[in-house]
DNA sequence: CACAATTAAATTGCACACAATATACTTGCA
DNA sequence: TGCAAGTATATTGTGTGCAATTTAATTGTG
């Protein structure tokens, strides 16, 4: 790292950060077209599959299997709800705490939802292998940026 | 794969996608405070690199190296070119095109940039090696699902 | 040379992300 | 028990990403 040049540092072809970022938009944009005969977005799908897990979570259980906040979850849960797949009732112990249900469409949605996996899975086209180690890398990363 | 059953399919824990999407989130979230100081965003931030490395490129020229449309680019560099960093001119050989230049201050900034990949190496805590691994990790699979 | 096809950007509309702040409920402690 | 501190969620505002469409300029073809 040390002996990069300023031209070498600051140019996006030798970034790590920029092919993660860039890698990640793609995956949003290739899910789009599979998550389309579902009517999802793929943060859609991905609360979902917190739901399919555990019915009945909190905004905040979902935040933190998710990493996203309630700025982001609030407006994305009422649009699942909005489409009939869940329900945003009260906690009865905690009046703050919502409890996020899903309905029977949500619950049903589940079995369409499962060849989307595989799907991708082909589209990447990586080893198992491959795709254990670049899991574990961004695993690290997100985790050391977590801590700091 | 195969051998996985749904409940293990349809888990956010096992999913590399979700892995990606989470790192990129984390790091564009640990940029923020170093690029603070030069008031600049992550994707900002990237289009600056670019200029600093091809002053006048075309709108076109960016949306390739940074894998982005003109939907986002075109915004981006209107708030840009109001923070006095760059201006939009037109090409004389071909008036379609948007000539983006780097004013004093938008060279000048380069200076002060320099120090962001060091302060970001430091936080991703990760050795060279595995940040290699990770890149091409990264570059093979947004190569992957652009050609698809 | 006309004019259809192509190309470069811009615009529109929607859905995130997230910082900052607000609101409402709960808990802990004097 | 009263009330400050803490907690869960909601709201607001800004800046992306991107599909779809539009606008304006250029190119290719008969």
């Amino acid at each position: 790292m040390s002996q990069m040049s300023v031209e070498e540092l600051l140019c996006i072809d030798n970034q790590v950060c920029f092919s993660l970022y860039s890698a990640a938009n793609a995956i949003v944009r290739a899910y789009r077209p599979l998550l389309e005969a579902l009517d999802l977005t793929y943060p859609q799908y991905l609360a979902m599959m917190v739901l399919w897990q555990n019915d009945g979570a909190s905004v905040k259980y979902l935040g933190e299997k998710l990493h996203l906040d309630s700025g982001t979850l609030t407006p994305l849960l009422k649009r699942l709800e909005s489409k009939g797949l869940l329900r945003r009732g009260r906690s009865e112990q905690d009046e703050r705490v919502r409890v996020i249900e899903l309905t029977d469409a949500g619950v049903a949605l589940k079995q369409r939802a499962v060849e989307v996996p595989e799907q991708m899975y082909c589209l990447l086209g990586l080893e198992v292998q491959q795709l254990t180690e670049l899991k574990q890398l961004c695993d690290q990363v997100t985790q050391k940026l977590s801590q700091s």
